[in-house]
DNA sequence: ACAGGATCCTGGGGGC
DNA sequence: TGCCCCCAGGATCCTG
């Protein structure tokens, strides 16, 4: 589901509702999600307080203080919100943390939970004893940079050093770290490039087009609060509103924007892909 | 090294 | 109403 410009919505959306909180309780659900939770977790977390809240491509990570991490990952379904206690717990619920606020005006608000929601249970929690362990498992996944501020070098010699279509580099969290389905396929239209052309066929102007597309079309993904079409909510439970604007995914069919020819829909990378016959050229 | 398929899950929508 | 099939924003493992 969320790919970066969700997650970051996300994270903007709960730093503030995070401020100043420290973990009172821990509830776990019964459901193991992707990895599972290991209840020696529980009491390393309570009474942690929270230092801050940052994304890493499409990874969410708490800091705590004594220098203890936890970290979250949607998969597809994956919601993650502070609401009152008060709010009815939904089903797919796997994980709630009980918010306290401390310091001076402990405040007669209510008290927040952080609750963790998953219906199809391909996202994860991991806890990491130290910054060092945080590190390791990044490097382990081989999570690749942030589109934002992406050298230009390091992406034209990844594109020049693969046989690969540009639809599967632009999915490879290893390449890059952050892009999803919607994205990339909205990435190409706006650089038109087919999805399918070779990596080290696609020429220096129009891998730095490529890498220019990706920022446009991230940039603008985030002021509109990312994509909702089924399950995404931001931190404050809303939906996006970028959805509105995809010109490519979702639209097969429907005429191109730019050219008028119908959009036409393809599997490759194992995923569906969107893109124009007219505007993006194989050659 | 890479493509393609299957897998982990739940739920929504379409066809019959 | 029910059943069956396909589809879905992700990641990872296996085969050829």
């Amino acid at each position: 589901m969320p790919e970066l410009p969700e997650v970051e919505t996300i994270v903007r959306d709960l730093r503030p509702r995070l401020h100043a909180r420290r973990i009172a309780a821990v509830w776990v659900g019964e459901k193991s999600l992707r990895r599972p939770y290991d209840p020696q977790w529980t009491p390393k977390l309570i009474g942690r307080r929270i230092k801050s809240l940052s994304r890493r491509g499409k990874w969410i990570v708490l800091c705590l203080d004594k220098n203890v991490y936890l970290v979250f990952h949607l998969g597809m379904t994956g919601q993650l919100t502070v609401v009152s206690r008060k709010e009815p717990v939904l089903p797919h619920t796997h994980l709630i943390l009980r918010l306290k606020p401390f310091g001076r005006d402990p405040a007669e608000e209510p008290s927040r939970q952080l609750r963790f929601r998953d219906i199809r249970r391909f996202g994860s929690i991991t806890f990491f004893a130290d910054e060092t362990k945080l590190m390791e498992f990044f490097n382990q996944s081989h999570l690749g940079p942030e589109p934002f501020g992406l050298d230009s070098i390091y992406w034209q010699n990844c594109l020049a050093r693969t046989s690969r279509c540009l639809k599967a580099v632009l999915l490879d969290q290893r390449v890059l770290a952050g892009i999803g389905n919607i994205y990339s396929d909205e990435a190409l239209f706006e650089a038109r490039l087919h999805p399918k052309r070779m990596g080290r066929n696609v020429g220096s102007k129009e891998a730095s087009r490529l890498r220019r597309a990706i920022l446009t079309v991230l940039n603008r993904a985030i002021e509109k609060r990312g994509s909702s079409i089924r399950d995404y909510v931001s931190g404050n439970g809303n939906r996006g509103e970028y959805q509105e604007e995809f010109r490519v995914y979702g639209r097969f069919g429907e005429p191109c924007p730019r050219c008028g020819r119908p959009i036409r829909r393809i599997r490759l990378a194992g995923r569906s892909t969107h893109f124009c016959p007219g505007c993006q050229r194989q050659t």
